[in-house]
RNA sequence: GGUCUCAUCGUCUAACGGUUAGGACGCCAGGUUCUCAUCCUGGCAAUCCGGGUUCGAUUCCCGGUGAGAUCACCA
């Protein structure tokens, strides 16, 4: 089903990195969005000047761009309803906020901070819960500005239905005379949120579970507005992965974009997001983006909690790695594909004859970027696409993140060091003698030479080398493995031989033989 | 404390009121001519407790318990 009005959004406000809690946040918006075919809006809301951090509104541009979240109006593209940044809007909200005071629906706060908190002390030694419009001031003074503004509540039950939670009840008590105008000008959440999804026609309010407790409180703004209130859906929380606390900065949360450098891939990350929360009822775990937009839906959304957790995100990593062509796994761990949906850009033929001094620029910067991104060793930088290709297509299977590429390939393109305690502490080359071990190399070396070393060649002659020495491959095909990679572990003897070549694989086995005496 | 929400293996989860409560991650064991990984096979492991409704309850209702959220001139 597709309903091409669905507008929804993402709506962060500029404080610091992204965590995976409010990518998912976003996920599920964008999920919605694209399923019905309809626009997805990047918003920031920046009206506590006093938490806003510097930088953060590029490091959630770049972290939804490598999720390959793409919104179709926003902060940075504007679109019919710009400006999409809250700090650009007050004249939008001191006019909402004047209809209000018009209606009687809204009143200057005449009360110092002591007095508010006199009055919260008050509520306190009577055991009654702090209820601002029970202290309600009478005559109230004209809104001058300096003061804090404040939506006149009309406390009544409310039941709604969430699209996710289903029927939810409060009573009166929910609901309280709350700020929509700081002194300091800014509104506040409460207030511009809804001024702005009214504004730029948002169908679908999703957002996280900590916003239930003021739902009421919005539900009363709606009503004062007379305007039509979005579908409300609530979103379970993602949980920390000790403690049974919802996911936070500072429960150690990272930043999305250190996933990245760790070697995740974006697809990998999505469909862990998705699936922490949300299943489509079939036992299939690992999705591609695109079937996620297909099977996505609101009403399948779980109502609980969710714990992080990262041994199912190594997994379906691995997953998404193998799921990949070797091509298209080349480019990324070349740095040269950041994601998806950046990827056309990064495909856009640049012209020459504006390669001005900005696009130099621009290219330094790229080049930065994918240097960032590029997970060979740094003993790979001389070596060319086909070869590491080759390299590739041995450990694919092997890579959990692509940046174990680094230590698992390091020996293909660098002289390995001569580590012997490899062959002492290995169970069955221990108990060969010294000369047994250079026996056997030497007879692999003669061998060896005779080979036309592809892949099969090498095969069959390592076969004819069993016959030959008499040794089990536990014996013989470990000896040559390590005189040759030094390595804990690496692909079939036979392919990574192949790939090393003729030349450094005896050269190696001469140098091990060297090495014993 | 008031208000609100939630509750199936360790974790993510499936199950029109009828299943030996299913799958996946992780873990353990075995297999694939060395190692590591992949892949395959098998194993361990759960309906928070107590009432009710019903022929029958993981599922519906009530009450506990537990966990979480929220009660800001934060979002």
């Amino acid at each position: 089903m597709t309903d091409k009005n669905t507008r929804t959004r993402f709506a962060p406000s500029p404080t610091g990195f992204m965590h995976v809690g409010a990518a998912r946040t976003a996920l599920f918006a964008w999920l919605q969005a694209k399923k019905d075919d309809g626009k997805f809006i990047l918003r920031i809301e920046d009206t506590d000047k006093g938490r806003e951090v510097g930088g953060s509104i590029e490091h959630i541009i770049k972290s939804l761009k490598w999720l390959g979240l793409s919104w179709d109006e926003g902060v940075d593209i504007g679109g019919p309803y710009a400006s999409y940044k809250q700090s650009d809007r007050l004249d939008i909200y001191r006019h909402w906020a004047e209809k209000l005071i018009a209606n009687g629906r809204a009143y200057a706060d005449p009360y110092s901070k002591e007095q508010l908190e006199d009055f919260r002390n008050q509520a306190k030694t009577q055991k009654k819960p702090f209820l601002y419009r029970e202290f309600r001031p009478e005559n109230p003074p004209a809104w001058d500005g300096t003061q804090p503004l404040r939506f006149k509540s009309e406390p009544k039950s409310y039941t709604w239905t969430d699209a996710v939670m289903g029927e939810l009840h409060t009573g009166p008590e929910a609901i309280d005379d709350f700020i929509i105008i700081k002194s300091d000008g800014y509104p506040t959440y409460n207030f511009c949120h809804i001024i702005d999804d009214m504004l730029m026609n948002v169908s679908h309010v999703l957002r996280s579970q900590e916003f239930i407790s003021s739902t009421p409180k919005f539900l009363n703004l709606y009503d004062a507005l007379q305007i039509e209130r979005p579908v409300l859906a609530t979103l379970p929380y993602v949980m920390a992965i000790n403690g049974n606390k919802k996911l936070g900065k500072r429960d150690g949360a990272k930043d999305i974009l250190d996933y990245q450098k760790e070697g995740y891939l974006p697809e990998a990350m999505v469909n862990f997001l998705a699936t922490l929360g949300w299943n489509d009822g079939t036992e299939q775990e690992v999705f591609t983006t695109a079937e996620l937009i297909e099977k996505f839906s609101l009403d399948r959304v779980q109502k609980s909690p969710a714990r992080f957790d990262e041994q199912r995100l190594l997994w379906l990593n691995g997953q998404h790695i193998r799921a990949l062509s070797l091509d298209a796994l080349s480019n990324i761990v070349s740095g040269k594909s950041v994601s998806a949906d950046s990827s056309l850009e990064h495909l856009q033929p640049k012209s020459d004859q504006t390669s001005g001094l900005l696009s130099d620029l621009e290219r330094s910067r790229d080049k930065e970027e994918s240097d960032d991104n590029d997970f060979w060793p740094l003993s790979a930088k001389n070596t060319d696409e086909t070869k590491k290709k080759q390299i590739l297509a041995l450990v694919q299977d092997r890579l959990k993140t692509l940046a174990d590429l680094a230590t698992l390939t390091d020996y293909f393109f660098a002289e390995p060091d001569i580590n012997w305690s490899m062959i002492t502490d290995n169970k069955q080359l221990s108990k060969l003698s010294k000369d047994e071990i250079t026996n056997l190399l030497q007879a692999s070396a003669d061998e060896l030479s005779k080979s036309d070393f592809d892949s099969e060649s090498v095969q069959n002659t390592l076969n004819s080398l069993l016959e030959i020495t008499g040794q089990p491959p536990g014996v013989l095909f470990s000896l040559i493995r390590i005189a040759v990679s030094w390595a804990p572990f690496s692909p079939a003897l036979n392919d990574t031989l192949s790939v090393i070549g003729k030349e450094t694989s005896l050269s190696r086995i001469s140098s091990a033989i060297q090495a014993n005496v």
